[in-house]
DNA sequence: CGTCTTTTTGAACAACGTCAAGTGGGGTGG
DNA sequence: CCACCCCACTTGACGTTGTTCAAAAAGACG
């Protein structure tokens, strides 16, 4: 196994490795390698046969889809200590988006195929991983339901309430504002604009990268009253 | 067991029974009923404690969630001899969406326990509802990326060229327009619109509730051309 | 036929995107 | 230490798409 010891805990912390036995966890990581990346680096593209599946140990990761005229929209944005891509193996095809780093990244590449031996035989595992999907899916879900019923106005505080820890904690956005905007399913521009009317009226306060919410409740209201209709 | 034949042999249909062994399916099986919905009969809401997962066995099922100001949002349209909500039991949680008949319906109700109870012996199984919920996700992913990049012609030409059967088969809308429309995450009205441009260009006929596509390389050319940017 | 619902059509409007010009801050080199 | 540049971000003006509201047309059904 390649990995030393504080790269293993970190796996274990998360929900689908968190109570495997250490004899399978370490069939599973045998052939488990790292990769480093610099900022922007392609990690796969869209269509390139799937054959691994990653854990971020440092850095972040942006899942992007291309459009025919070249625009990019990003789907997700995987973050330091979680897991992505674990669902291609099992279909032995392609990977559906493309992923690259947000920053200097580290990531923990996975072979899917003893992956899938250990699932055969450990059904606990199985239970986890379907959970684990389950619950992927209905992020999804809520995403495609943000994108087609909600406003500019509600996505943003809807998203600065999903990261600020608590509530009311101080936080910072994981990724450019570019990017950030196109996980939104908006332009740049928008997204400055409704932060500039958030700061104006003092539901959000910007001191550099760090952003706080005074009023996380406040916040949430102001979010309800933008709905169209 | 309180199916018939012909409604095992329907369900063996779909691919993540297609291969199991007779008596795990009547295992799984074994405690199904029948539920008969009247058109728009609410089968179950988002929130309600999900205990079972269905089959469409005559007729279709809207799923659907409700955005805080009452208007609705179908995430998904599900039809005869398919599958839904199959990934629910493994979070014991509640349903993310609601799911209402379309028209008059019969569904089979199969309780997620028994399901749990055979998946954890049957790796075979587990393998394939693994794949069955990796493709959901793609399509999921798909639909993001459609909402967010792609026109409302674009849009309405892409969905017309996944329903025709072929290419150049006459079909029919799997439900009213208004459904369809939120399907596709615009309103009645646009779809309207886009459907008599296409019908004036010659790319789409339609003959009562049927609905041809005498060229679809040109409609797939046309939706391309609707892309903005 | 008359009524009710679904669909179509029309016109005005609003949200968001686009394009373009500015601002500001951090890093680099003089 | 300061000046400059570069890049991300902001701000402004304008255009487009799709929504909204309203009303007419077309089916469905008794």
């Amino acid at each position: 196994m390649n990995l030393n010891a504080s790269e293993l805990a970190a796996i274990r912390r998360t929900p689908l490795f968190s109570q495997l036995p250490v004899s399978e966890l370490e069939a599973i990581l045998g052939n488990a390698t790292h990769r480093r990346l610099g900022n922007g680096a392609l990690l796969f593209a869209e269509g390139d046969p799937a054959h691994s599946f990653y854990f971020v140990q440092e850095g972040g990761i942006r899942l992007f889809k291309l459009a025919s005229n070249g625009t990019e929209k990003v789907i997700e944005l995987i973050l330091e200590g979680e897991m992505f891509a674990e669902a291609v193996g099992f279909l032995g095809g392609q990977y559906p988006v493309s992923a690259d780093a947000l920053y200097a990244t580290t990531v923990i590449e996975i072979p899917s195929q003893n992956f899938l031996q250990v699932f055969r035989s450990n059904p606990d595992l199985a239970t986890r991983m379907l959970a684990a999907l389950s619950m992927r899916l209905r992020q999804l879900i809520t995403h495609i339901q943000a994108l087609s019923l909600e406003t500019a106005g509600q996505r943003v505080s809807r998203y600065l309430l999903e990261q600020a820890p608590g509530g009311a904690m101080p936080f910072s956005l994981p990724a450019q504002k570019n990017v950030v905007a196109s996980r939104l399913g908006i332009t740049p521009e928008t997204f400055s604009r409704v932060l500039a009317t958030l700061r104006a009226q003092g539901l959000v306060n910007v001191e550099g990268a760090i952003l706080t919410l005074p009023d996380p409740a406040a916040l949430r209201t102001w979010g309800d009253l933008q709905q169209q209709g």
